[in-house]
DNA sequence: GCGAATTGTTTGAACGATCAAATCCGCGGT
DNA sequence: ACCGCGGATTTGATCGTTCAAACAATTCGC
């Protein structure tokens, strides 16, 4: 009842009377083996149910066709927790397709997840990692890059000098073309005074959306409606969540406003200011959120959505070029280091919680 | 510039002075060896910094200190497939901190998971797997108890003729025991006539939990109150998700209802509900959902909490024993071979959506 | 038809660790 | 002194694979 022993390739070599490297190389170089021979290993391999065995062939190769990812720690969850779960899942399809498995592991700060990935670069583990949430001047890009690991940054490099440095290749969604979207999408149904909600200045992903918004704008308005003076008029400022933008929504508000709708820098943000101004009586009033999370799709907001799957696909390719099936080192690169991913406007009809169709018609807009 | 070659055992050997042996016994028994040449030898390893080489430990141990587990498609999402995202992340916290790393992979269907499980084991990729979304005969388990496998579902083996079958272990949440306390709540605010809403008949999970709720009434109401034709009036049956549940109950009141609460088996139809009782012109109505996602958090409504820590917690204990720090054999196991977490009622009292509080009091009730 | 190039296949060595058995060492007992 | 004993340390073998070089079998050019 005791386990039998797995074939081993020398096991297949003895069954069809070939030898080892022979049969290494059907499964590694079928090209350079004859036809016959071929056919006869393959054979073998299916009569014994023979698989290479891993540990083995990384000893042997130093690769492990792994890719390092850090799930963070359960306290950041959110709302928005949920973008990082759904590029966990496109990856780890996208991967799968092209032979990579993907290895999670945690880290309570910098510091130590700059450890774990050098436990994991000495022991072989992986070949590469994927970085997530980039800040000013991350310590963990310049320890990869001074390193020699392989590494996509999925978020740009925002303090670097120089975003287009080979060294520290990223992806990420163009945020500022997706709140230009959501702006643009609202003035197509006539509103003029769309307001900003978003983060305190100083984070590279908010400002950077921001200015899709404050670009729109100006496209859309000219220098007359939309001067430095009137966007600054427009925009409110918050920490994310749920509770903080519902509360500087009500004491907005409470003061009057004349705000006709307004976009968000995230669901959760939208999510707040949708539930104080239906709270105030304004069942009507457009709101739209950024990362299409599902709590969008329950409530029905409208949304930007990041394409994940997207994102996904550019990191591979960045790691191990456009067909590869392993991980390139740093020089072996060519072409740009980055990649940024255009976002898609979802809109959404829910006629609760945010209608945002005209005076009660369901009529034309885009919808997915 | 090329990356030095990383330390191997016999580089520390050397520099310490000892034998490869004598390195590897300070790793891995250490009070073995003497303490000044296990000082010696750590000093050695610091001093180069050395770490062992993961993939030649798995092969000499054939064991690989990683755990599998599937990761759904990304079409499955919707808002409780965050479960399965949270339950990954406590699961990766709590590996870690015993030595394991998780890896994972995808499949389309049953057939394709267990192929991989195949590749997995065969490769001795993985020392073990985790099973989710467990089904009435399951044949993903038959397989992995057939071939020897470790292995722990989360998730009671449904079909199964004898839960308590060793080799079929597994970790459960107790829905009915979750249902019931936020049954037992809502009547301690002095409610009656409490609703279930839920799937149909039919899943394992769904018929448990009303099981929970249906205990509830009888013990509360007696046979008077709750006999089975009342508990049958009082229950409503609809397919998983937002829509749906909204759909049911917006037909539900538009002809009339008694019912003055609702409990329900998950967050998606929690909020279903809400929407429609809340357009409905019943801003006080309580519902309660199950699972705790952060779509809740976000909206406040009350719900179960999985506790899904302790169910990552109860996996390891289950796969590893105690607290051991590899996998075990099926037959090296001793004690149950199930667990069954205890769920957490949470309670919210937002008052926007679903104000359960009585008469504008923020008094008494529990909160997290 | 013979050496040279080409193609296909085999052989020894290595990857970096652990296991199992052998060796070394100090010490107490007769 | 000698033997035996037990703990500390070392030595040889091994895990399953791929690399690099050697070897065998064809084909090619003239």
């Amino acid at each position: 009842m005791t386990a039998t022993p797995l074939p081993t390739i020398d096991d297949v070599a003895v069954a069809a009377g070939v030898s080892r490297q022979t049969v290494s190389n059907v499964l590694n170089a079928p090209d350079i083996v004859r036809e016959a021979t071929r056919q006869k290993v393959r054979d073998a391999i299916d009569a014994l149910g023979y698989r290479p065995h891993a540990s083995a062939r990384r000893l042997r190769t130093q690769t492990s066709s792994t890719i390092g990812i850090r799930l963070g720690s359960l306290s950041r969850g959110g709302v928005s927790g949920a973008v990082l779960d759904r590029f966990l899942h496109a990856l780890t399809e996208r991967a799968d397709s092209r032979g990579m498995r993907i290895m999670l592991f945690t880290a309570a700060d910098e510091a130590a997840e700059i450890e774990q990935y050098r436990r994991l670069r000495d022991g072989a583990d992986v070949d590469a990692l994927v970085v997530t949430g980039t800040a000013y001047g991350d310590a963990r890009l310049d320890w990869l890059a001074d390193n020699g690991v392989p590494f996509v940054a999925f978020g740009r490099p925002w303090g670097s000098a120089d975003l287009d440095d080979p060294r520290r290749p990223w992806v990420d969604v163009d945020g500022a073309d997706g709140v230009r979207q959501a702006t643009v999408h609202l003035a197509g149904r006539g509103l003029r005074r769309i307001g900003y909600l978003g983060w305190p200045d100083g984070s590279g992903t908010g400002d950077d959306r921001r200015s899709g918004w404050v670009a729109a704008m100006r496209e859309l308005f000219g220098d007359d409606g939309a001067a430095d003076a009137d966007l600054e008029a427009l925009t409110i400022r918050t920490e994310e969540g749920v509770a903080p933008a519902r509360v500087e929504l009500e004491r907005l508000l409470a003061g009057g406003t004349e705000l006709e709708a307004l976009v968000c820098s995230s669901d959760s943000l939208a999510l707040g200011a949708m539930m104080a101004v239906r709270e105030a009586g304004h069942p009507k009033f457009p709101v739209i959120g950024f990362d299409n999370t599902p709590v969008a799709g329950a409530v029905g907001l409208s949304s930007v959505d990041q394409q994940l799957d997207q994102v996904a696909l550019a990191v591979l390719d960045l790691l191990m070029g456009e067909h590869g099936r392993r991980v390139l080192n740093p020089d072996e690169i060519e072409g740009a280091r980055h990649r940024l991913v255009t976002p898609k406007l979802i809109v959404r009809r829910s006629s609760h919680l945010a209608p945002v169709d005209e005076a009660g018609s369901t009529a034309s807009g885009t919808n997915e």
